[in-house]
DNA sequence: GCATCCTATGCAAGCGCTTGCACAAAGCGA
DNA sequence: TCGCTTTGTGCAAGCGCTTGCATAGGATGC
């Protein structure tokens, strides 16, 4: 691999392409007839460079079809123009959209998404080492980092970091996203004024969504009910383990008048279970779930739930990064998106 | 940025750290007494050093809390250690399942997914060239890719392509996927078998959706039935649309006993709309739908559909990667993963 | 007409690693 | 005991870019 370039300076030969077939700037600099410098400056900051010098370095680049190589400008530059993402999945997940709306503005700007899954929980350090050794220009966590040395090392990787999807106690650095417990608070508030009086609390075992339920349970006794039931199923996103969690609470004699899910699809696998014991939603029983997903609002039963703009976080985490990554400094570096209950036919 | 290491040789500091603190081989090796060589053959091939000098550069490196810079890195050994995916959308998408599944394999390798986001048609070159300029060691493709020009820059890219989710007339390299064309006909065979007389196609308008729906149209001629009346959808995972679709359908006074769908979402969305107006599925009208989402097994209605193991197809390109990665050849560069055709409750 | 200032370009020193090669030391068989 | 392998390490030449500094011509001012 490196051989090939032995006694480099070898006499042009015909072919001027080192390196395996693929042109470097050096090919095209020696085609246009300019330096590397200039080469590169036609790529980087064209305005630098005389117009009609611009043009024949562009042929050059178009005849060679020299694509720049990245990790070498990244390392020279000290710039990798990518921005890592740390997301707990990727199937079906809630922060699809959020990443979507990223990668796409990102993109824009040449800014590529690098993909890291990090399950909930410490010890990561293998997938965190090959992000940080990257040196990415930003690092978007999704999940909760209580671990401090996670978290020290993040601080410590130089790269910007913002943390979504909450609003973290003491953040590590920029924030967009937003307070679980109000969502919690509100929720009970809104619940209550909807008449409702023993909610059961459905909700998957993940950190943010016991947040949402815990606040949800505190103002709910706060505001003089009675202590919700809660029950916590493993398998967020499926409806069989809902529906069986769900059927056997009422079969051993549980009472609801309202179903509080932690995410639209237990909501959904809620409104299932109960149509197929007869029923009625929201006259026997009501549910409420949290995400809107699309499919939310135009089911069979439009769902009433908790609206977050995943997008936004998206764009507005981008817009942060390519704030940090210009120099400009971040005007506002802890952002709350908030969240919007919507009632619909579900309650 | 650069200037901090002027005049580099500049005695021994106090703080041995160099560029803007972060450490380096350097620091490392100093801090242990070593060369930079055997640092960085410590981390990359243990095996060949001797033990005590492994476990006193080990020390070093938790000391400095060093972590290897892998654009440096791949930029000296030509390996970048990730592959990219390049996908028409992230948000809700089929390929998630496989992107998860690529993801975690690869994981484990040290490699992470850098993610391109590429809408069908010609013309990313922009994108493109973000990605090939990265020299990823791999490249996962899950649009089809017509444009000469983009298939011409991929296979000049140097890097490994898998293509996937569909079986190429004249592969770029390798593949993993499956033949539409071969889902249509089966589909057809079996609908015809299963006793319908009146098909409604109802499809998304990409590329691979169509392709099925017109397997499945010719087939259905061939085996004597009428040339069976089609709707295409724009957006394939909203409700709203594809419900709007078939009411009209349905109330222009179109007639069908079966609606053979692209998505599962799109026939979700038909019973959903079936069931407003009344009609009993699969009694008055029968639903298929195709990629067996999580939901569609249990859900109110379990769909019909077509089941494809995205999971399976992202471990199969992780290894084919990883192979070539390893420089073994790739036994079985071409892989059909099959599907299978699933009868539930909705026809 | 000469000093002064731009503007456009080139030079060359890195960025932080990897790795072929050279070499010293240790192990080994005869 | 002596050549001959192995190991284990270091040297140093890159990998393909970016960019501070120097320089060479113009253009400009007086």
């Amino acid at each position: 691999m490196r051989g090939k370039r032995t006694g480099q300076g070898r006499a042009s030969r015909a072919a001027p392409e080192t390196t395996g077939g693929r042109p470097t700037l050096e090919d095209v600099a020696r085609r246009a007839g300019v330096s590397t410098a200039t080469v590169s400056r036609v790529i980087n900051t064209p305005k630098k460079v005389a117009e009609d010098t611009v043009s024949r370095v562009q042929e050059a680049i178009a005849q060679t079809g020299y694509v720049p190589n990245l990790l070498a400008g990244g390392l020279a530059s000290n710039r990798s123009r990518f921005v890592a993402a740390l997301v707990p999945s990727i199937a079906s997940s809630i922060f699809n959209d959020t990443m979507e709306a990223m990668s796409r503005a990102l993109s824009n700007e040449g800014y590529l998404v690098m993909l890291g899954l990090l399950d909930e929980g410490p010890g990561h350090t293998a997938i965190l080492d090959a992000v940080i050794g990257r040196r990415p220009d930003g690092l978007i966590l999704t999940s909760i980092e209580d671990d401090e040395a996670t978290r020290g090392k993040l601080k410590r990787s130089g790269s910007p970091i913002i943390e979504t999807w909450a609003l973290p106690a003491n953040p590590i650095d920029l924030v967009v996203g937003f307070s679980h417990r109000d969502v919690g608070k509100e929720l009970a508030r809104h619940v209550r004024a909807l008449g409702y009086k023993r909610p059961l609390l459905l909700s998957a075992g993940m950190r943010r969504a016991s947040e949402r339920t815990e606040a949800f349970a505190r103002a709910w006794v706060r505001l003089g009910g009675a202590e919700p039931a809660r029950l916590i199923v493993e398998s967020p996103m499926r409806y069989g383990p809902a529906r069986t969690s769900l059927g056997a609470f009422l079969d051993g004699g549980g009472k609801a008048d309202i179903v509080v899910c932690s995410s639209d699809w237990l909501a959904d696998a809620s409104v299932v279970e109960a149509k197929a014991r007869g029923m009625a939603v929201p006259k026997d029983i009501a549910v409420f779930g949290f995400g809107d997903m699309h499919m939310s609002s135009e089911g069979a039963l439009p769902l009433s739930t908790v609206r977050i703009d995943g997008a936004a976080i998206g764009h507005t985490a981008a817009a942060m990064l390519l704030d940090r990554a210009a120099g400009r400094t971040v005007k506002d570096p802890i952002v709350d998106i908030g969240f919007e209950i919507i009632d619909r036919q579900s309650s």
